[in-house]
DNA sequence: CGAGAGTCTGGGAACGCTCCCAGAGTAAGC
DNA sequence: GCTTACTCTGGGAGCGTTCCCAGACTCTCG
C-alpha cells in the first residue's frame, strides 16, 4: 500500500478567509478570549469545522514558549520496567492530575546511554514545560541535566546527589524499620534481608531501616545484595541466604517481587512461611495478594506519589512557590499471612 | 523554595554573534551540512558550548514540519495497563527501533474520554510525525481519528472497523485453535473457555479459534465471558464455569493472568491442574512461569510486534511503500505442566 | 450634543529556526 | 589570460501562530 502522508493542513489564514474575518479574530475565538462578537464567533467556528482546522502546535509553542506537555522520565532497565508495579500507578496518578489541568503527559523511557542524550536534548529543546523523574539513581546524567536546566521538575524519590529540585517520596527507612520490628515481635531470632537497589535512595534506606531495627543484633552476613527488585532476584537471594545460614527464621525483602521469589525458593527446599521462616515484602503490589501465603508488606501510596509530583511541577510552571523541597507520604504495614 | 523557571535560552543568533559568523553558517554546522570551513565549524562549536545553546524545537518543527517524535497510544483502563505483560514488551520493541533511527518515543496513556479528545488534538497538532496504536477496540475514536488524519500510523493488532492503516498482529485464531486442540489431545472431554476482550479483535479471534477446534463438540454454556484480561477475572470466570458444569476437565483462558486466576479459584475448591482440570493460557507472560503448576500457553513475540509496528511507521514517514496492509507474526505453543 | 468608557476588529511585528539565492573567493583546465 | 566548477558565506523570506496597538463603532450619562 502507498505510504500515508499527512494531508496539507489548513492554517489560521484559511479559517479567516472562509469566515470572512481577520487572523486576529480567529485567534481570539480559538483562545476563548472575550471581546469577540457572537457573529464572528459563530462564523469562525463554522469555518474551523469546514476546513478541518487544527492548530499548529509548533507555531503556537514558538510564540507562547509553552508546549502544554509534561515529560515523565522512566529510567529503568527493561526487566525492571516490566516488573515494577509502582511505576504504573505513579504514571496513572500523574496522568490524572495533568489531565485535569489540560496538560499532556509524555513518557520517555530511557534504557540506554544512547537514549539518555536524546532524552536530555528533548527535555531542554522545549518539547515539555516540566518533567517528573522517577527512579533516578546516583550520578544519573538525566537527573543532573534536568536539575541544571532550571526546567520545572519534581522527583519521585530523592536522589541523594541532587539539590534544588523538589521531591515526594515515602519514608523508606522508617517503614523498613517498622516492618522489621514487627518481624522481631513475632519472635524471629535470625532475621536476614534480601536487599536490592542499593544504587538509589529507596534501596539504601530500606537497608538502613532494617539495620536500625535490629540494633546490635544486626549481622551483616545475613544481608544478601541482589541486583534487581525482581522475582528472579528473590529466588537467587533466598538461596544464597540459606547457604550462609540455614537457621534463618525471618526475611525482609526489599520488594514484594523479591519476597515472592524468596517464597518460591523456600518451597523448592521444603520450607514454608510463616512456619519455618517469616517473610515480609515491600510495596503492597499485586504480588502480595497472590503469593502462597499472601505477603505481609508495606503499603505505599504510589498513585498519590504521582499526583503530588505532578502538582509540584504544575505549581512551578504557574510560578507558585513550593513550600518545602521534599515531602514524605505515609506508609502503612499490611499484615497478612507470610509473617 | 522559589519556583524553578527555565532560564532565558540562547538562540542561534547569539551563537552566530559569539562565533563571529552568520546565522546561516551556524545552522549549517548544527545540521551537519557540508560546505562549511573547518574554521567556521570550530568557532561555532565553541560558541555553542560557551553560551549553552540548545536548538528550539518549536521553531525547528515549524519550518521543517517534522517533530522527530513518534506517539504510542495506550488505550486501556487502569487495571489492564498495569497487568498486561505485553504492553511493556511492545513498548520496548518500538523504543529500540526508534532509538536506532533517532526518533523519540512519546507514550500517551488514554484512560478516559476526556483524555481522548486531548490526545487526538495532540496527534493532529504536529507534535508527532507518526503513531503506533496498541489495543484499539471497535469504534475507538482515537483509532478513527488517526485513520482519517493521514498521519503515518500502524496498529498492533487489527481493529476490525478501520481500513487503510497497516498493522502487525498474531494469528490469534489459529493459535487458539492449536492450543485447544492440544488440550483435546490430552483426552479432555468437557472443555470450557474463560473469554475476555470480546470488544477487540484479539479477544474475538481467540474465542473463534476455540470454537473452531471443538467443532460440533462446542457447547456455548461452557464459555464464560469476563470483562478483563486479568487475574481477578480468572477467579470469577472459573467460579462461574464450575457452577455451570462441575464436570469441566479442560479450560482455555484468554490470557495467562486469567489462567492464573482460574488456577487460584480451583485451588480454593480443592481442584488442581493438570489432574482434575487441564488449564492453558495465552501470552507466555511472566505469569506463566510463576503459577503452580507452570502454565502451558501460547507464546507471542511481543517485542517483535513492537519493532515491526515502529518500522511500518518509519517506512511511511520516509515515503516508502508498505508491502501489505497487514502481517501476522508466528506464535508457538509452550507446553508446561498445567495441561 | 459631546465626552468618555466599553466593545470589537484588522493587521504589523515577532517568536527562532531552515531554506535558498546570490555572490565572493579559490582552484583547475584550456 | 579566461572560463568553468567548486567551496563557502551572508542574509532575506517564510513557517503559523500570538500579542498588541490603533482605530472604528456603540452606548451611557451629564
Amino acid at each position: 500500500m502507498p505510504p500515508r502522508r499527512p494531508v496539507q493542513r489548513a492554517t489560521i489564514n484559511d479559517v479567516a478567509r472562509v469566515a470572512g474575518v481577520s487572523r486576529g479574530t480567529v485567534s481570539r475565538v480559538l483562545n476563548g478570549e472575550t471581546y469577540v462578537s457572537d457573529a464572528a464567533r459563530t462564523a469562525v467556528e463554522a469555518a474551523v469545522a469546514e476546513v478541518g482546522y487544527v492548530r499548529n502546535a509548533a507555531a503556537r509553542n514558538l510564540v507562547t514558549r509553552q508546549s502544554g506537555a509534561i515529560g515523565l522520565i522512566v529510567h529503568e532497565p527493561h526487566s525492571l520496567f516490566l516488573e515494577d508495579p509502582n511505576i504504573g500507578s505513579i504514571l496513572l496518578g500523574i496522568n490524572a492530575v495533568l489531565s485535569e489541568a489540560d496538560y499532556q503527559l509524555v513518557s520517555l523511557v530511557v534504557d540506554s546511554d544512547r537514549d539518555g542524550a536524546r532524552v536530555a536534548a528533548y527535555l531542554t529543546g522545549g518539547y515539555v514545560d516540566g518533567v517528573v523523574i522517577i527512579s533516578a539513581r546516583e550520578n544519573d546524567p538525566i537527573g543532573i541535566a534536568v536539575a541544571r536546566s532550571g526546567l520545572p521538575a519534581a522527583f519521585v524519590g530523592h536522589p541523594m546527589d541532587i539539590e534544588g529540585v523538589p521531591y515526594v517520596g515515602i519514608d523508606n527507612r522508617s517503614a523498613a524499620r517498622a516492618v522489621t520490628e514487627r518481624l522481631m515481635a513475632t519472635g524471629r531470632q535470625r532475621i536476614g534481608m534480601i536487599a536490592a537497589g542499593l544504587d538509589r535512595d529507596s534501596g539504601q534506606d530500606r537497608l538502613a531501616g532494617f539495620t536500625d531495627a535490629l540494633g546490635d543484633r544486626f549481622d551483616p552476613r545475613l544481608v544478601v545484595e541482589v541486583p534487581l527488585f525482581a522475582h528472579s532476584s528473590g529466588i537467587a537471594g533466598m538461596r544464597e541466604l540459606l547457604t550462609h545460614d540455614d537457621r534463618v527464621d525471618g526475611v525482609f525483602a526489599s520488594s514484594d517481587a523479591i519476597a515472592a521469589g524468596a517464597l518460591d525458593a523456600m518451597r523448592d527446599v521444603g520450607l514454608s512461611a510463616p512456619g519455618d521462616i517469616g517473610v515480609v515484602g515491600f510495596d503492597d503490589s499485586a504480588w502480595a495478594r497472590r503469593t502462597q501465603p499472601p505477603l505481609s508488606t508495606v503499603h505505599q501510596p504510589a498513585d498519590l506519589l504521582g499526583r503530588r509530583a505532578a502538582e509540584l511541577v504544575l505549581a512551578q510552571i504557574e510560578g507558585r512557590t513550593v513550600e518545602a523541597e521534599g515531602s514524605f507520604l505515609e506508609t502503612s504495614i499490611v499484615w497478612r499471612d507470610s509473617a
